[in-house]
DNA sequence: TTGTGTTTTATTGCCTCC
DNA sequence: GGAGGCAATAAAACACAA
């Protein structure tokens, strides 16, 4: 039900005489009731108190009604002591509209709606700080649902993240007791065959390294093999700056070996060359944009 | 009907701007 | 220094469950 509550307001209005004002006041009522679904103004009134109702004829009509009766009580209120007294609906949809235009208010737009709505300027102005209050404590609310929500996806994803993370570190530390096994035997297999000379056993033994290395580059799970606890005796860590490491063959003689960006051991892509095997990335990690 | 929580209107005190 | 905005708060009005 759409009521244009002013347009009656002001048809009534144009009756000053009070009988005629009366009797309109009363056809208008009727019409409103028999729309309503009351047979008559005392029905209605029966019917007044139910909750449901009210929730029926809605809070528009209430406040027709509410005016009605306080345009018949204005001048005793005048008397009595000023108490608080809500707005209007029609006056709250006007400054509503107002506002939607611009939720400042400057003083001649003040003096001006003072005078329509029938308020005090400072009621105006009142009206205008409680609501841009109420607008911002929303935006707030909304910014903060918003936040909230992209630190829960983060928080997933890093999550999930570390999950697969101990998953493959778990699956490294098995290749690389695996690899070590390996060591051990063939070191013993070494040792079982014929006896040589320390000198021609450390060169073929070299020799082996060396050729080893040739043939088959070294396995995943070697690169993450620390030098102290490495298996390849003839295996050191190089330290990239930025955290990465990188194993060289240092057999002849112990050094640094510079890798470029571009190291054919490494694809930038590959997660496993930006963590080592035992940290995982913190969360501040996450937030830098990497 | 009543207790309680929420919303709305209004006040106060402080701050900034002209 | 006055006007106006804002944050905090009071108090009345209102909504609603028990």
């Amino acid at each position: 039900m759409d009521l244009d509550v002013e347009l009656i307001k002001q048809s009534m209005k144009r009756f000053s005489s009070s009988d005629s004002f009366d009797a309109l006041i009363t056809v208008y009522k009727s019409a409103v009731f028999l729309f309503m679904g009351y047979e008559t103004f005392d029905h209605f009134h029966e019917d007044k108190t139910s909750t449901k109702r009210k929730q029926i004829y809605g809070r528009e009509f209430q406040a027709m009604m509410d005016c009605l009766e306080e345009e018949d009580c204005r001048e005793e209120a005048s008397q009595a002591t000023e108490k608080k007294r809500r707005l209007t609906v029609v006056q709250v949809k006007a400054l509503e509209k107002n506002f939607e235009v611009d939720n400042k208010l400057e003083p001649d737009r003040k003096v001006k709606l003072a005078e329509e709505l029938g308020l005090q300027p400072r009621q105006i102005a009142v009206w205008f700080q409680n609501r841009r209050a109420r607008l911002k404590s929303k935006e707030l609310e909304r910014d903060y649902g918003l936040l909230k929500a992209n630190y829960d996806a983060l928080r997933l994803d890093y999550n999930n993240l570390q999950q697969e993370n101990e998953a493959l570190t778990a699956e490294l530390r098995e290749l690389k007791a695996k690899l070590c096994q390996e060591n051990e035997e063939t070191s013993h297999a070494v040792e079982a065959e014929a006896p040589v000379s320390e000198q021609s056993k450390n060169h073929v033994s070299s020799e082996n390294a060396n050729a080893q290395l040739l043939t088959s580059p070294p396995s995943f799970s070697s690169l993450f093999t620390g030098s102290s606890s490495s298996s390849h005796p003839s295996m050191n860590w190089v330290q990239f700056s930025d955290s990465r490491t990188i194993l060289s063959n240092v057999y002849q003689q112990p050094q640094l070996v510079k890798v470029e960006e571009q190291s054919l051991l490494f694809n930038p892509e590959d997660p496993c060359n930006i963590f080592s095997v035992d940290q995982a990335p913190t969360l501040q990690w996450y937030f830098t944009g990497h």
